[in-house]
DNA sequence: CGAGCTGTTGATCTCAATCAATCTGAGTGG
DNA sequence: CCACTCAGATTGATTGAGATCAACAGCTCG
């Protein structure tokens, strides 16, 4: 029973859309159901890990920390995406913890089933270079923004993520999480992104209410982001 | 003849280095050479690139420019390494510029005939993923640097990259490359980079003359690197 | 020689971090 | 229902690391 589920869980991961059932049923028995709560840890840095992990329900984020316990977070992984794919194909101690953000499921795959799944289907190999290229160029956005971006730009940047082109001059993007994990993630203090959001609302480009931020001139705030 | 140039060079690649005869023939059609003289551009950043490189001989700077003109070295590739094998997967724009650092060659290798490759040996797809993948870890290590250490911290960072634990407590290592590249790379300044070099210098550390930096004492510099 | 890199040194400035206080609102329990 | 708590968020004052600006030294190479 647990086994069907499973299936089922893992036809719905965007991951492994394009297989087939016959391969879906390969992979199964390579598969675990890892169920946490809010802030437990799934892995610490250092760790080694013997297979990627797809987020069914709940969010998890992947932080580092300094000597001194300042922790940054590196990405939130939102459901439907894996991480650790590429500790699992380095067999190295993974560079990063893993915590949950909120109550989740989490199946860890093996990596043996991937490997096996990888060999049935080229097209299953390249959906997964795909997806770390993707990790990879979203990685190199962020060195991007550490090293040349100002404060300012970085939050523009990040709030221009989450607008729409396609739809109108102004619109009301809602954070995903609290404000801390953002700042965190945009690699400033809370103080700064408070204070960012308050200056860029005087200058009358977006009004803060709580996590909901409305852009009030979208062509505006991107050539903001520019200068 | 250039065709048995191309195998030859081929064979000699580490990515290809489990391939058979047979399958670098199969490749060669692919490929295209590209020799580059010093400071000349192999792709801007925003171009859209048809297939991964290999450096042959010479070295290729990958790297981000700000809208304000100030360089940002992501990446300095070896010859044996490729790149831009992100944006072959995707065929999205390039996010960086590549720039030869000196005079060089390259091969272009199309995305049909890496595809093909991968369909014909599952092995080949593996090596491409822990290609990916160690590039991944080491732009997590980037992000970790410029986000939680200092510039010191940086500094001996990097130079202990080039350190070998199993040689004895002082060992000298050569700058591969000129100190601004080095710089660069590590988010800093010439002039902060040269700072750092010589309050190590005063500490102890370490002693510079021109592009070799003398460690005088690996656990010295260890320590104060994780301080 | 002088032009042009590469690297060093000094003075100053600036952005964001830090430290500290306060505020807000969503629970929690009496 | 209200007091209490506590995490999240804001605001102010101060600090500091590293950037910037500027001058210059050493060198290689035509």
């Amino acid at each position: 029973m647990s086994q069907i589920d499973v299936r089922a869980l893992l036809r719905h991961q965007p991951m492994f859309h394009q297989l087939s059932d016959a391969q879906i049923d390969a992979l199964a028995p390579g598969v675990r159901e890892v169920r946490g709560q809010k802030s437990q840890v799934v892995f610490h840095r250092g760790d080694v890990c013997e297979g990627l992990y797809l987020v069914v329900y709940g969010r998890v984020k992947l932080s580092i920390s300094s000597a001194q316990g300042v922790e940054k977070v590196i990405e939130i992984i939102q459901p439907g995406q894996s991480f650790a794919e590429a500790v699992m194909f380095l067999g190295t101690p993974c560079p990063v913890t893993a915590q949950f953000l909120e109550d989740g499921l989490l199946l860890q795959v093996e990596a043996s089933a991937i490997d096996r799944a990888m060999t049935d289907d080229p097209a299953f190999a390249r959906r997964l270079l795909a997806g770390l290229s993707m990790r990879l160029h979203s990685l190199i956005r962020d060195v991007e923004r550490y090293s040349i971006e100002s404060s300012t730009q970085r939050v523009l940047g990040y709030l221009l993520q989450y607008a729409d082109p396609e739809q109108g001059a102004q619109q009301v993007v809602t954070l995903p999480v609290n404000k801390n994990l953002i700042a965190s993630r945009l690699n400033l203090t809370p103080e700064t992104f408070s204070r960012v959001l308050h200056q860029l609302s005087d200058a009358g480009l977006l009004a803060v209410n709580g996590r909901d931020i409305t852009l009030l001139d979208l062509d505006k705030v991107r050539a903001f982001g520019c200068g």
